[in-house]
DNA sequence: CAAATATATGTAGTTAACTACATATATTGC
DNA sequence: GCAATATATGTAGTTAACTACATATATTTG
């Protein structure tokens, strides 16, 4: 009993030490970048790195791509407007799409920071390459609520 | 390199995943507290739970326990108390600390939510039990990280 | 035993995501 | 081809954690 408590808390928890978690990476990424010489937040990373594979999308896919809600994605694209690294035009087709792109000040940056993907890369597998691995498991839960959400499970028994 | 970049991008968005499924499990948690009758709160949990086991604790313990910064079970327990769900009183031997215990309504709410507790215990072990095991998985990053932060290992590479 | 340090609580402001709502434009179907 | 519906973008406000700072009291130490 103690240790199903125990897990009914925990599961509530998970919340807040994930996020911690991201939190400490983040700040661990943002050095690592400062110690390149790299002025780079890494929340910017989805939204640049996915213009820089895909070069020109609308505010509503680039979102569905990073899997954000597209107002997060708005306000990061002002940021990045006003650091330059991004700009934006109007579809011509659809005019009520804002097609956005990186700058040459943007591709720029992105080339800069390939050598230091490669060390977040190694430090991150170093860290989640354990025996149950974090993405792993992170994928593997997202694929069970797709399949049957928390709440259809727990009907199931509060029917009994 | 493809698969390389993605999981930077990935290590980033860590955050974002696990804040969304963790959001949605609590507000499944309100959804089934809902079936079952009691006005509660997921987030209140750690709180409530940790209270019913230890009876009276002061604010900053109270925090240790359940992994919060002490702010934040400040925050709670406002709420809490605005519910009537807790009380406070100075200790008297310790001046500084206020000393934080269940009300009568408190305790049984409760004893009323231990059925739900069974129902959230279950459907939790559904979801997080797959290959991978996301709680395990956690703790497994939590300690790898408590060893050696992602910033040291980050620089092992970088000054190679 | 007084000064320096540590601990406990509290407040204010920040962050990075979210939802809800508003508006403009496009698409669909009668 | 117009009315209803859907989609794209944007704004405002919320949430639930955080950090930084302030103050009061306790403990330690020279």
């Amino acid at each position: 009993m103690e240790q199903n408590v125990i897990d009914a808390s925990g599961l509530l928890a998970i919340s807040t030490r994930l996020q911690r978690l991201s939190d400490q990476i983040r700040k661990d990424g943002l050095l690592i970048y400062k110690a390149f010489g790299i002025d780079f937040q890494p929340k910017w990373f989805p939204v640049l790195y996915t213009l820089y594979k895909k070069s020109t999308m609308s505010v509503v896919s680039l979102s569905e791509e990073i899997g954000y809600a597209h107002p997060s994605t708005i306000s990061l694209l002002k940021e990045l407007e006003k650091e330059k690294l991004i700009r934006s035009k109007k579809d011509k087709v659809d005019t009520r799409k804002r097609l956005v792109e990186l700058t040459a000040q943007g591709k720029t940056l992105l080339s800069t920071m390939e050598p230091v993907w490669e060390v977040i890369i190694k430090a991150t597998a170093e860290i989640t390459n354990t025996e149950n691995n974090l993405m792993k498991a992170i994928n593997e839960v997202e694929a069970s609520l797709q399949e049957k959400s928390f709440l259809q499970r727990a009907e199931v028994y509060i029917k009994k």
